[in-house]
DNA sequence: GAGTCACCCCAAAGCGCTTTGAAGTTGGCC
DNA sequence: GGCCAACTTCAAAGCGCTTTGGGGTGACTC
């Protein structure tokens, strides 16, 4: 069933039939009606293709995810994100369309996602401190929002990113406050931005109380469990074991209570972990009474704010960049307590 | 830059620049050359909604994800089927368009996805035991692949599945040779087909043995960490408790490890607990020594398969409907032991 | 030198829609 | 009754590509 077809059905003209549709005044209310029910009838729903040859929008976002080529890894955080996008995405009757990339030919994909005229804009996932997706994509006059913000980076361009620096500063004082000195941070692999700022926060919050950060208790590497248990037995065996974890990932965390439980600790008492919550539906860290202590920051609703604007900018060209910083709640659980005296 | 300019360009027609693209035999070696290098030069890439249109195949395939309205849960594997059938969609120069729909809406998604036209083929994701999606899209005229199978139906279509009832039997099996009879199933919603085929399989092995499933033992739900720790704790705190644990996922055999722990019992030696694993990139298992002896079937694998088949599909319209079943390997991890002796 | 192949290449139609510019129809007013 | 404005509706062009059905050109035969 096509335009076509229906207009002949309704005896009427491609034209009237397709502005009825559309909402444009120049049908009568009448006609409008009377097209709208034959459409449902008859199920027609306009071509895409053609629909965006016509008007030049493809109502469509790419989403470009990035697979890290070294572990094959895909972010577990991605399923939650793309619901939370598609919400906004499904209001404005948008499409979305992945396209899964190695590091090597993203540049590549992000012009040919342009060339190919299948989307009116892209989200930019897993930003790495000095990025070069993001001016390639400025020159490219295809509106873009990135998940995430690019430190080395100083031009202009949409972001949403939550507050990485301030949540694990927050979540480093909150430890120092329970007495703790030597804390491990096992972070995400640095070159990643999420994983630097939060490196700062740490470092700054150390900083405050006149600690210098100890390179023996910092670790970056991609965010699993076993790496979680791997650091952490290591660093508990040590002669000056830490008494407290900052952790990048849910994930991680329950590397290390892994690690904890076999080094006959408990976890809470003998050891703190305090963790960053992405908020995960699969990975609930509990609501009322959580597991871990965790700054906790929904990826979900980072991934709805970020699809509205980026339709904001679909639908005004002209407008400026536009930032948006979340702030992670602290979440007090049952993984952290008060420094184990010295013995 | 579009194929107009271009042809200009070279001061050749379109068709003959359109034709020494797309490596139709009527173009001389050299033209196509020097049309390939112009293209190459000029950063042409046709414009895919055009091309759709004149060809009428969009050169994408639709995964439509359901989320579970009740949870709002994304399914975790779904990041890791996602790359593996990316891969093979990548080597065809096929898109990826994903709509996410809640339970209701499904049919129509399905039947806009056809009429606006820019897929040529569907990928089902996680089928319940009676799936409307399936005779649905069977009178749709859309080639598509069902990653698991619909048991209350008795119709053709081409699915992908890990052998569920198999994988379950061979592990209670296996607990059950390991003295273990009062084994728990902590399943995922039982209305999901997995699951369904699952508890098949846990129920013959234990009938195998003359012994009756013990509806205490058996809970299916949202497959979380915190579900696996409550119903571990619950059943961990009656009168017979448990004394092993099968797991239909990685993250529920967490939270039962967490129980396990907290009830000061010893994971491996005072209770065993047997998952399955999905094999996902950020939920290691480990290799050489797996934390939790599982039944593994990689995901990944499945989407690349997924993937291959419907391009087959595709590419022969009036093939048969194809099958195909992947055995999920035992792996031994630390987790399980013998029952304990009864005291 | 005319006829016959290959070999290249082209003009134009068509995919299904939107949109421009114009035309037909009404009703109201002088 | 005639004219204008307002309201509806229409025919046709155009979006960028593929593909059909022809043609032109040169080399090769007889």
């Amino acid at each position: 069933m096509n335009l076509k077809q229906l207009a002949a059905h309704l005896g009427l003209s491609q034209t009237t039939v397709s502005r009825a549709l559309n909402g444009y005044p120049e049908v009568s209310e009448q006609t409008r009606i009377r097209v709208a029910e034959a459409a449902r009838a008859l199920n027609y729903s306009p071509n895409a293709r053609a629909k965006g040859l016509a008007t030049g929008r493809a109502m469509a976002i790419g989403h470009v995810i990035p697979i890290s080529t070294q572990h094959e890894m895909v972010n577990p955080v991605f399923g939650d994100f793309i619901a939370g996008a598609s919400e906004a995405y499904l209001k404005a009757g948008y499409d979305m369309t992945l396209s899964i990339s190695g590091d090597e030919d993203e540049a590549d994909n992000y012009r040919r996602l342009k060339a190919k005229g299948h989307v009116d804009g892209i989200i930019v996932h897993g930003p790495k401190m000095a990025d070069g997706r993001i001016p390639f994509l400025r020159g490219l006059d295809l509106p873009f929002v990135v998940h995430g913000r690019a430190s080395d980076l100083d031009v202009p361009y949409s972001w949403i990113d939550m507050n990485n620096a301030r949540a694990f500063k927050r979540a480093t004082s909150f430890l120092l406050d329970l007495g703790h000195t030597r804390i491990a941070l096992l972070n995400g692999l640095e070159f990643m931005d999420f994983a630097y700022r939060r490196r700062i926060g740490y470092e700054e919050a150390l900083g405050e109380r006149g600690l210098a950060p100890d390179p023996a208790l910092i670790r970056g590497e991609e965010m699993t469990e076993p790496f979680g248990y791997r650091a952490a037995a290591e660093l508990l065996a040590t002669d000056e074991p830490p008494t407290a974890f900052l952790s990048s990932s849910l994930i991680t965390a329950i590397g290390i209570r892994r690690a904890i439980h076999e080094a006959g600790l408990e976890m809470g008492r003998d050891v703190s972990v305090l963790t960053h919550d992405d908020d995960l539906s699969y990975l609930a860290n509990g609501r009322d009474m959580p597991i871990f202590t965790a700054t906790r920051s929904s990826v979900r609703e980072a991934g709805r704010i970020a699809a509205e604007m980026l339709l904001r900018h679909i639908a005004e060209p002209g407008r400026d960049p536009e930032t948006h910083l979340l702030e992670a709640q602290l979440i007090i659980g049952g993984s952290t307590g008060p420094a184990p005296k010295q013995t």
